[in-house]
DNA sequence: GATGAAAACTTTATAAG
DNA sequence: CTTATAAAGTTTTCATC
């Protein structure tokens, strides 16, 4: 095996089947803003018939570079108008402390976003809920009810400036 | 007007065009997760026949408990797998001040969200970039070349833990 | 609400330039 | 890549129970 040259190397950055040219990236983004548009309606925004637009929309979707298409849901029309960050410590921070935290903020309906993160705190969690009430009771009766919070810290939200699921892919990086 | 009874008190909370029944909340429920649906599929998912399913889908994109629909793009595929919260400060907090600030957080692609926030800091900021290099870049030639940042504290995420982009709408609170 | 039907459009596949 | 074709499925509207 030493003598085969593959075309990427080891190191190169690289998605699940090659690089996106700008076509690909155009279609991505337009369908990060319209999920629903026709393969005629989408071929013609990005400048390509529609049959090799359709194709290549299928090797988007097969290569995972589309993870899926999404109907977005007005937060206000379901109740819950109101956004929370909540920064968490744990107490531990082994494997299995961090598992289980994870695995049960997985379970609560109101965290819309959870990441791990290096820094002053353990977790950032996005919360979605209806009001300081909400919030209160989601802290007692959901989030302190898991074990191994050393501290939580709140920041809420007054007003979302921009927000979308997904950055826009015709940011290509030098 | 004074004998005029509305079904809606001052006080209630409620969307656009009325509350939403149990169908309609699992039709939300569904479309989160799947935009993509044929009302047929839809409907035999919420139990209901296709005809008044689609109905009630119009009424929701009307009414605009649904807000759109959208294809989830896969940072990994576009170069961009890193995802940092920046919470800045600014030096003012006028209205001119943070207008201006929101208004060129739009401009920036890497800005995935942007929140202004009440607590320690101004806004927190989601940003996707390709590594640590490209988020210096970010910040050295986007973000700070926006007038009137104080200062700003970085939080890498590690991992994402939970990432819709709404909340589910089964999630009825008392 | 359920069922059924009809027209317009979309998806998917395939063939030829 | 483009254009073209065609079957199967979907959307949308509308009438009837």
């Amino acid at each position: 095996m030493a003598s085969r040259q593959n075309k990427r190397s080891a190191g190169e950055i690289s998605a699940v089947a090659g690089a996106l040219d700008l076509v690909d990236r155009k279609i991505l983004s337009v369908l990060r803003q319209d999920g629903r548009l026709s393969t005629n309606d989408l071929s013609a925004r990005v400048g390509l018939s529609p049959s090799p637009c359709w194709t290549r929309v299928k090797k988007l979707e097969a290569s995972g570079a589309i993870d899926g298409y999404i109907a977005l849901i007005n937060h206000e029309a379901v109740g819950l108008p109101m956004t929370v960050f909540a920064e968490v410590t744990l107490d531990r921070h082994d494997d299995k402390v961090l598992a289980e935290f994870s695995e049960a903020l997985l379970k609560i309906p109101e965290v819309v976003e959870a990441f791990l993160v290096s820094g002053d705190y353990d977790y950032l969690i996005k919360v979605a809920v209806a009001g300081t009430g909400h919030y209160e009771r989601f802290l007692r009766e959901k989030l302190y009810k898991i074990k191994g919070i050393r501290h939580s810290k709140t920041t809420f939200s007054l007003r979302a400036i921009k927000h979308s699921a997904c950055v826009d892919p015709l940011l290509v990086v030098g």
